[in-house]
DNA sequence: CCTCTCACG
DNA sequence: ACGTACGTGAGAGGT
């Protein structure tokens, strides 16, 4: 057995590896007690974050609590790692794991414990983290990776284990991205700080949870998160069916236009289309006045300027009006030809499995408001003006594509919280909102500009926008934005009560706002006026996190691929698509204060594409 | 590592 | 008293 000491706090906390038979039966006496006094904090070694890539190799299993921890080489195999399996299926064992849902997959595809088994006996500690404060560092937070929690909980001089393995991957020639699977399972630094993670995890869980009873969380809260937490890795780890033969297609046919008309650009001197100050100085080259600047001070080239000059819309159709700039036309083409082949067809090939299935990284809190984030690829931000990125995402084989969204959620979410009256009556009557809206304001002769002003005044008051904002977004003449903001209030007083009483309550509270929910957001000082969105957004992903729950009870988790904040995205058997899409329905339906949240959904074809316009 | 740009709800 | 658009992920270019 050898022995190292992880610096912590002034002392050295015995780290343990085993390395023969009686070492091992030595671990497996110490994991019997341990877990008998509390949980047993555990993580993973792994070759890299690509769970389900071929030749992934899970290395070592990491169990302790706070004053030792057991590194077990679960790549050598035999006993390393028939003991690793043996503790995970022993008795009623709790363990602490920071960031879950990776260390699940991990052991449900590469060991003998599957996500079913973990899940139920898992608390996070990175959820505990993030329900205290979901802030990162430079927000202003603690932060929620183990390092900055370590640091301010436990010892601030405590080792950046990742930092630090960094550079012994570099002494042995090894990058951050090489390291992680070359380096040699024997090294001091690796075992020594694989133990030093589960120490610390061990030890913050102590405290987050001591934390979480000061500040009166909600044990309800902690155990849906967890629930949410399994449901999402459940759906990673189902994955995507990834059409490899249309991709394939669409990377030629995009590099095809990416070069066309780069070397279009590059007749007018652009030798990068990406490269805006570039675009910028030919274009004034060529005569044409630019009148956007940026924050920095140089001149703008967006996509908003490059279709202006290009005649086109923001949708990239021929409007008629100018003569098109040719420059601006190309750059603009192959600017969003680049983006569309660098940022999402390339990541599905990168991402990809051997059984042709994507399974994206789902975060169950990662903005502030506690919204979802969807990585490797970023499936929640696919274009969708148009169906080609999409079409590239199948169903199953034999099923197809579903997606069911909440109808306009977030107002009816802030009716709700704000106990908005004529609001609530209008979505209880089944009203459009806007068209109502604009009839409080107008009359009953409102036109549809009208509509598109009260829209955009619902909007300002979700996102905390102001006339300016409203008028630039709608078109409408700032005088006008303004009287119909002045009827908005009077139309609905409750929505400005509201935010004042968030407001002066947060102030009350530290600066933290605390939702219906019991979930704890901090407020920017000086963007206090963020509060109302805060709620809305928080209290919108709250319904979906319920309605996730819900079809998980209802047996429909098998057929749910992905939550993109109000609505989700389902893979069926085609004979039942009928059935299945309106039991979705009725999970995702709520009712929120006395405000019915309603949800419908749309049967596709077998790709995603084909609710958005592709014929398959 | 920062800024800009662009994709989404 | 007034006005503030909210939340993300990702790549390219340049320092």
């Amino acid at each position: 057995m050898r022995t190292y000491y992880f610096p912590l706090a002034g002392e050295g906390v015995p780290v343990y590896v085993p390395a023969s038979r009686d070492d091992l039966v030595a671990f497996f006496e110490w994991f019997k007690h341990a877990a008998q006094r509390g949980p047993i904090a555990l993580d993973t070694e792994t070759t890299g974050l690509d769970i389900f890539s071929p030749g992934y190799r899970l290395r070592t299993v990491q169990f302790g609590q706070a004053d030792q921890a057991w590194v077990i080489q679960f790549e050598r195999g035999g006993s390393f790692e028939r003991y690793v399996n043996t503790a995970l299926w022993w008795g009623s064992t709790r363990f602490l794991i920071h960031n879950a849902p990776f260390d699940w997959l991990v052991l449900d595809r590469h060991a003998d414990a599957p996500l079913e088994h973990m899940a139920t006996r898992t608390t996070d500690t990175k959820i505990l983290a993030t329900l205290i404060d979901p802030r990162q560092p430079m927000e202003g937070g603690i932060g929620t990776g183990l390092k900055p929690l370590s640091a301010h909980y436990l010892d601030p001089s405590a080792p950046d284990t990742q930092a630090d393995l960094h550079k012994v991957f570099r002494s042995y020639g090894y990058t951050k991205a090489t390291g992680w699977a070359r380096i040699p399972l024997e090294d001091e630094t690796y075992l020594t700080y694989a133990g030093g993670d589960v120490i610390l995890t061990a030890r913050i869980a102590k405290l987050l949870t001591a934390e979480l009873d000061a500040l009166g969380v909600r044990k309800e809260l902690v155990e849906y998160e967890h629930e949410i937490s399994r449901i999402c890795a459940t759906m990673q780890r189902t994955g995507i069916v990834l059409d490899r033969d249309y991709v394939s297609e669409l990377d030629t046919r995009l590099r095809a236009d990416e070069e066309r008309y780069t070397a279009i650009a590059r007749r007018y001197g652009v030798t990068s289309v990406n490269a805006s100050a570039q675009v910028a100085e030919a274009l004034l080259g060529m005569g044409v006045e630019l009148r956007e600047k940026t924050k920095t001070g140089a001149y703008k080239v967006d996509k908003a300027v490059l279709t202006y000059l290009a005649d086109m819309s923001l949708q990239g159709e021929r409007l008629d009006v100018r003569t098109p700039n040719p420059l601006a036309e190309a750059v603009y083409h192959a600017k969003r030809a680049g983006k569309w082949r660098s940022a999402y067809v390339d990541t599905f090939l990168e991402t990809v499995d051997a059984d042709g299935r994507i399974h994206p990284m789902i975060n169950t809190l990662q903005a502030r408001t506690g919204r979802m984030s969807i990585t490797r690829p970023a499936l929640q931000t696919l274009p969708s003006s148009d169906w080609v990125i999409r079409r590239a995402m199948l169903a199953d084989p034999g099923e197809v594509c579903v997606s069911v969204d909440f109808a306009a959620v977030e107002l009816r979410v802030l009716a709700a919280l704000a106990d908005v009256r004529r609001m609530k009556e209008a979505i209880s009557a089944g009203r459009d909102l806007h068209s109502y809206t604009a009839e409080l304001i107008w009359g009953p002769d409102f036109t549809p500009k009208h509509r598109k002003i009260g829209k955009g005044a619902s909007f300002g008051k979700v996102y905390g926008g102001g006339a300016e904002t409203i008028s630039r977004q709608t078109g409408a003449p700032i005088s006008e934005v303004k009287t119909a903001l002045t009827a908005y209030d009077r139309a609905y007083p409750e929505i400005k009560r509201a935010a004042r009483r968030w407001e002066r309550e947060a102030r009350h509270n530290g600066m933290v706002t605390v939702t219906v929910t019991g979930r704890r957001l901090p407020l920017d000082p000086e963007r206090a006026y963020a509060v109302t969105n805060y709620q809305v957004q928080s209290a919108a992903r709250d319904v979906l996190g319920q309605a996730l729950i819900t079809m998980d009870e209802s047996g429909l988790l098998p057929y749910l691929r992905l939550p993109i904040h109000d609505e989700v995205v389902a893979s069926v058997p085609k004979a039942d698509a009928e059935e299945l899409t309106r039991e979705i329905e009725r999970c995702m339906r709520m009712n929120l204060g006395g405000v019915p949240i309603d949800a419908e959904g749309e049967i596709g074809g077998r790709s995603w594409g084909s609710l958005y316009g592709a014929d398959f």
